[in-house]
DNA sequence: ACGGTTAGTCGAAACGTTTCGACAGCCGCC
DNA sequence: GGCGGCTGTCGAAACGTTTCGACTAACCGT
């Protein structure tokens, strides 16, 4: 292996020299430059990252801390991974894929103590998370996927959910809908501050109070059983309900059965829309899902792309945030009877 | 931050001293031990990764390289991910995510002489893989995940496709069907020589000729769309298919959607048992299918231990094979009118 | 003609570890 | 009772970069 000494003595230069060319600190002669370029290549050297590492005080690594619990990712988050692992590698950096949850703040601690990492990008941000604190305590600069409650000062990228739940709601308003139900996530993943799941809840109140008309919300386990259950319950509460609005990727497949179970079809009986889903899933479904579709990989790259920016020295808070867009699909159409209803909350009839 | 040299300060002993407290490399008193980890709580000392790294000539880092594509993963290569991730967290060392597909040698070159990596797991292995010789010109250890054609002298955990395979068919004579279906990865996939289309092709002429069958196989692409064509060109060669096998995961769903559409009821009038699945996406479908599940999460981690086991200087390979366990959902049943017929292979009757 | 920049290069000192060789003391053993 | 072999510790030399200060030569404006 080839090593910076080997270049200098086969340019006839100084090791500095060599260092001059690679990182552009100082000015080279274009002549110089030629012959160590020209050794470079015959040697086939590469730079040691860890020497650089050392010397510079830069690893060019960055962490994706994400919590690793029972279930894995859904297509969604996998989606910012590989998102962020192509644009931290298009920039000449790595990325290093780290188990760290909003819980495990000691063992972040440990981490980012141990100079390894130049920047973080945090997932599956929890209203209150520990690991801002203890990064920023650490000095490693971060950028979120997602939010934090108080996001002052801190550099974020997450799905409008305000703006995707009004889309998705005037979606299904226009189609004639009154009875719309809200199918989230588990109450415990609402009551621990999930952001996605308070955020779109919070929305769908907004969004349905805009129409005059009432919020129907059950929260869901992730799993085909929790949706399932959550029909269930809503056809309980709302037994006149005419389409469900989903947040739940996992669940919303168990909702699709239970409609199916139950005599229900989809559309003509009730409309389904799916929040936050990537086409693929939303592919899945039969008839295909109305969705939104969420920015998927480009939320992982813009992520690391502010986070890259932040290490070159810019001192300016990212904040940005991206609305799902709507795809409609099969699994949306005209509300039971909505043309001979009158609309008294005044939206308009289906735009074609 | 505090150095080495400050640990060494406080508690009056050398900086070789405290090294070998942390590595162990030298035998120390337990007085002098006491006495330097009590300075390192103290001071709150973690190492510093890169000069660690420099100096020892170990990272502690493994790369997981895989090629990253269109489309991103399915449920299961992310299972792989995770598994890998957690297994390398769980021992101390950092897992770095590149995105190195099978053609992408030279970047892989690059990477190698960095010395960032102290090894590599692969995922998306093909058949001839060119990130094999790459690597081991390098000299970084590695460990596939897949197989490529010759393995001799390579560490490997793949997925037993020929069992698989073996245990689908027979649970699918075994329920009288005896026009069966295989649905692979595409064409162009499978000419491309990955592995899993490959092993399971072939598999399944076997299982099929085992029990005195004609195997019809259909390739698909990568989608629900796909699916819907196979399962159309499938009913096109054996109009009177009672059973499909799918390898697909993307395309299975299209293949239900079609059936649904053409009101072929499952199980009832044609059975599906998925290959390769994780119990999340079988749950999504309805009814709930029968499926062959992977060892999802497993395999990542066994790939990951066996590498750290080379690391840590083991010169044995590590080659093993596992099966994806049967698991009987909904989408499997009794052949239509196999209970009239005569069985002339001996396959006895549906075991309960 | 002369101080003041600037471009271009060099040597050496970091950076924070690991590891090698040396050595002191001690034990047990022919 | 000298000797080989442990145990425990130290100092110093790596590891392969980056970066700082210094120096030369050329060039500028006056």
């Amino acid at each position: 292996m080839a090593t910076m000494h080997d270049v200098a003595r086969l340019a006839r230069v100084s090791v500095s020299t060599v260092s001059y060319v690679l990182t552009g600190a100082r000015p080279i002669s274009q002549a110089t430059r030629d012959k160590v370029l020209a050794a470079m290549a015959e040697l086939d050297y590469q730079p040691n990252a860890m020497a650089r590492g050392l010397a510079s005080r830069r690893s060019r690594i960055v962490g994706l801390l994400m919590p690793m619990d029972e279930r894995g990712l859904g297509a969604t988050e996998t989606a910012f991974v590989t998102g962020a692992a192509a644009a931290a590698s298009a920039a000449g950096y790595h990325l290093v894929l780290s188990p760290v949850g909003a819980g495990d703040v000691d063992d972040l601690r440990r981490l980012a103590s141990q100079r390894m990492l130049d920047g973080a990008v945090l997932m599956e941000v929890q209203v209150e998370d520990g690991r801002v604190a203890a990064l920023q305590e650490a000095g490693v600069p971060l950028v979120l996927i997602g939010r934090t409650g108080d996001t002052t000062g801190l550099s974020y990228v997450d799905i409008d959910f305000e703006q995707t739940v009004r889309e998705a709601v005037d979606h299904l308003v226009g189609l004639g809908h009154r009875r719309i139900v809200y199918v989230n996530h588990s109450a415990a993943t609402i009551a621990a501050g999930y952001g996605p799941a308070v955020r779109t809840r919070d929305a769908f109140v907004a969004a349905m109070a805009d129409h005059g008309l009432a919020p129907i919300m059950i929260p869901a386990e992730d799993s085909a059983a929790g949706g399932r259950a959550a029909l269930t319950a809503a056809l309980a509460q709302a037994p006149d309900l005419t389409a469900v609005l989903a947040m739940n990727e996992n669940a919303i497949f168990g909702i699709l059965g239970e409609l199916a179970t139950r005599g229900h079809a989809v559309p003509r009986d009730v409309s389904v829309v799916s929040m936050v889903t990537s086409p693929q899933v939303a592919e899945l479904a039969h008839p295909a899902l109305t969705a939104m579709t969420s920015p998927g990989s480009a939320l992982g790259r813009i992520a690391v792309e502010a986070l890259l920016r932040h290490l070159e020295g810019a001192g300016d808070t990212h904040q940005q945030l991206l609305p799902c867009a709507l795809e409609v699909r099969g699994s949306t159409g005209p509300a039971a009877g909505a043309r001979d209803r009158t609309d008294p909350a005044g939206s308009g009839p289906p735009v074609t």
